[in-house]
DNA sequence: GTCTATACAAGGATAGAC
DNA sequence: GTCTATCCTTGTATAGAC
């Protein structure tokens, strides 16, 4: 493991535990044993190393996506797709919380650029909506594509700053179960009889 | 206006512009032209005031459900509620994306109980609905209740969230109006040909 | 009771040594 | 490439003026 991945992943620990403007650079350096401008050399600033966390979750979210979308669309395998990244997004959780502080970094907007992303976002969803409803497992009108994707890039988005800002002793599976309930119960309102079917399919299996 | 008046309303300000974390203490003095000294005599520590504007915002709605309750149950009605809540949340906008900074709080317990604030949040939503029920405008199965009150909490805490950290160049009424038609077009989901006249009452009054 | 001036500790950033 | 010494900013606390 190299010195910028054992970087990460304490930085990442310590931000889940303990929120990223109360982790320390100087707390990183001592818990690896090297010294806090060590940091500096690897990482430029702080902040660097969150977007290099958000970068790496990014990474392995986006091949996610792409194996789901090689596949025959199914709201079974969209659940299955969710559950993978709602696991991986509890994994990173502090990463998200912490991102407020880069707040001001929008504007300089040398960094990410998170209306591009958000409204990518919008559209890959708008797109296996679309070809779930064509599969015949959603019966959707123009409007209710539009309803289902803000519907996902707000709850798929921040169920993980409610389960971590209100729950005291979190607990990844039960956690991640509660969601994966709530995505079934809205989707099964526009499901059709196949669809429920598949749902159901997905619900059998996580137990 | 009280100093401390001032205070809260400078700091809400420069908080909604850059954040809690940007804003420092000297640079609030700054701006009332006041030492920094005199922030620690009126509030201790600079989380204080965002703890008192929190405050602040819960003694402003706890008056709107109040009043909400205090009237027969319609969903016209509890849009109305709801978008006067939003409009609130929009203007405290700053202070729920800076609350990650006093996540550390939880533990220690002396401050705010969130998990408890969350509870009941679930209770007042469950009995919202309840009557809505009872009063013909949705018709619900228990699970549909468990299902909405967690949407509601969800949805009615962090839309302000989506709407901060990815809108560029926010507009309060077009924002909460899109937020509005969210929760309208979940709410109808579940409604009855009363319900939906009554939301349909609603969306026609805000145009 | 309010406020200023000031001191201090802690954290992030950086120039330069090895 | 790795690290130390150092600087600067920020939050916090307090002595003492009015």
């Amino acid at each position: 493991m190299t010195r910028k991945e054992q970087i990460l992943n304490k930085a990442l620990e310590l931000i889940n535990e303990k929120g990223f403007v109360h982790v320390g650079v100087r707390e990183i350096a001592r818990e690896l044993k090297i010294s806090p401008g060590n940091l500096s050399y690897h990482f430029g600033k702080k902040e660097d190393v969150l977007m290099a966390l958000l970068e790496r979750y990014r990474e392995a979210n986006t091949s996610l996506y792409e194996t789901y979308l090689a596949t025959p669309p199914s709201l079974k395998g969209f659940l299955h797709l969710m559950k993978s990244i709602f696991e991986s997004q509890y994994l990173y959780r502090g990463v998200f919380i912490g991102n407020q502080y880069v707040q001001a970094q929008l504007e300089s907007g040398d960094h990410f650029n998170y209306q591009e992303i958000y409204e990518r976002r919008l559209a890959g969803f708008a797109r296996i909506f679309k070809e779930l409803h064509t599969a015949g497992h959603l019966k959707l009108s123009e409007e209710d594509v539009r309803f289902l994707v803000f519907h996902m890039t707000l709850a798929g988005r921040f169920w993980i700053y409610e389960a971590t800002l209100f729950d005291k002793s979190p607990d990844r599976d039960s956690t991640v179960k509660h969601y994966l309930w709530m995505l079934s119960k809205q989707l099964s309102l526009f499901a059709t009889e196949t669809g429920r079917q598949s749902i159901g399919a997905f619900t059998a299996e996580l137990e």
